[in-house]
RNA sequence: GCGAUCAUAGCUCAGUUGGUUAGAGCACAAGAUUGUGAAUCUUGGGGUCGCGGGUUCGAAUCCCGUUGGUCGCCCCA
């Protein structure tokens, strides 16, 4: 193979992946718009330490990071977060509250490419800043399922999983688990569902043990599924802080079944997502058959903004990346058939109806009609296989005789009808055509 | 970073125990066909067989290395 080939988990979009790609950035914009929300970007290239600050310096090894030509050390973008946290924070005392956000955008991370998993890919992410309540999930989560069910899927395709870290860690608090304890224990939760109770040996082997009757308490209570099971098992550790917990939960879980979205969720304490920045709520959507990874994941993380050295404010938000997207509706049969039909044909006799034809050309396209026409001067025949190819409606046929008598042919390709038309009113025939049914 | 596996035309693939000038279908282009359509027929372009080295009289074929794809491990914001 000679020449180049792009980078190792990079992708090229020929038209037809190009428009596919296309239709996921469709239906997500369009579900964020209708929920309110607003569209940003942001650079590409952000300073190194916006994420070693973040996650801690051992998530370099993951980054496209390199140092520039003036001596910066700097890393394209692997997520939208820290980004968006700058944004917000430097403005968050002139920004309406509350604050709903989503971008679009292409992320970067240094890692073997796998099945879901490239090196470049697309994300949609959505924010709500300066809301502390639930009522910012509901609204993300309505809006997560609103970004999937826009592609046709339903809820036999997908579920939305919602966890809570706070309240694991005040079940572990009551449990008698330190804090050290308590996040090793939900690194094991974290990998159970992979590797089963073998996920727990680490902690088992830890100073101090993990006593059996307490690993059955924490097994039981990451197989919780419902608000119920969940209110039963905390009742006899009640505290002030778990029944604040538990309100939030019946206010999320309520709110979406008004929306009528109550079958689409699911309480699933087994979803913690990897790094600790997350301070409530977690989230992840999970494709129901098959063994994808997952579609989309979020949650709560009202401390980083002030990590990141602004004031505090509240935030909730999630991505969903196209990669993961793009196969599960290709499982599905839901990817869009790729067209690309000009409304027009234009069908040329000879030199002398090419120049009169490409005035008329020239004004139908104006006027926001996709029109094509051959290059070179073809047989009339070999014109008509052309323009039936293009997949064009109607057929404008400019021939000598059509020249001599000041009007041009319009063939209608569907039904193959055809009718002459002056040529001073081709624009407005064509519009006629082409808009009635 | 580690492991498995694969690599022949734009795509899907054939290519015998190593043996002349590497093939097919689809796609693309031209012609049959200079005033009317998805068919048919004919013809054509397109390959340093991923790349580099080695073995051999001779390598797409065997060996080593390398690059890339796929799948998995680690990780997963």
């Amino acid at each position: 193979m000679a020449g180049f080939q792009s980078l190792p988990g990079f992708r090229d979009f020929y038209p037809e992946d190009f428009s596919r790609r296309q239709h996921l950035f469709r239906v997500w914009r369009q579900s964020a718009r209708a929920h309110g929300f607003e569209e940003y970007d942001a650079p590409v290239l952000e300073p190194l330490e916006l994420y070693t600050t973040k996650s801690g310096d051992e998530i370099e090894g993951q980054l496209f990071s390199f140092q520039d030509k003036g001596g910066r050390n700097v890393s394209l973008r692997p997520e939208m977060t820290p980004t968006v946290c700058r944004m917000v924070g430097a403005r968050a005392g002139a920004l309406k509250r509350p604050i709903k956000w989503f971008s679009i955008a292409e992320f970067y991370r240094y890692e073997r490419a796998q099945k879901g998993r490239l090196r470049a890919f697309n994300q949609f992410n959505a924010d709500i800043f300066g809301e502390a309540g639930p009522e910012a999930e509901i609204e993300l989560i309505a809006l997560l399922i609103q970004c999937l069910c826009g592609f046709g899927l339903t809820k036999d395709d997908f579920s939305v999983r919602l966890s809570d870290r706070d309240l694991w860690f005040f079940y572990l608090e009551a449990l008698g688990f330190n804090d050290a304890q308590a996040r090793g224990l939900l690194s094991a939760v974290d990998r159970y569902e992979k590797m089963g109770e073998d996920a727990f040996k680490a902690c088992a082997e830890a100073p101090g043990g993990l006593a059996p009757e307490l690993k059955d308490k924490v097994l039981s209570f990451l197989k919780i599924r419902s608000l119920p099971e969940l209110e039963a098992v905390l009742a006899p550790c009640a505290s002030e802080k778990i029944s604040a917990r538990l309100d939030d939960w019946r206010k999320v879980l309520a709110g979406l079944a008004a929306m009528g979205l109550g079958e689409f969720v699911g309480v699933d304490l087994g979803v913690v997502r990897g790094l600790a920045y997350y301070t409530g709520f977690v989230f992840e959507a999970f494709d129901r058959k098959g063994d994808l990874r997952a579609l989309a994941g979020g949650g709560r993380y009202n401390d980083l903004i002030r990590k990141l050295g602004y004031s505090d404010l509240p935030a909730v938000g999630f991505a969903i990346g196209d990669v993961t997207t793009g196969l599960l509706l290709e499982q599905r049969g839901l990817t869009p058939v790729y067209v690309s039909a000009p409304d027009v044909y234009a069908v040329l006799g000879g030199p002398a109806e090419r120049a009169a034809a490409l005035g008329d050309i020239r004004q139908l396209r104006a006027a926001g009609w996709r029109v094509d026409y051959p290059f070179k001067d073809l047989a009339f025949g070999k014109q008509f296989k052309a323009a039936a190819e293009s997949g064009a409606k109607l057929a404008l046929i400019y021939g000598g005789d059509e020249l001599a008598k000041g009007v041009v042919k319009i063939r209608d390709l569907t039904d193959r009808s055809e009718r002459e038309v002056p040529r001073h009113q081709v624009l407005a025939s064509v519009r006629t055509a082409l808009s009635g049914p």
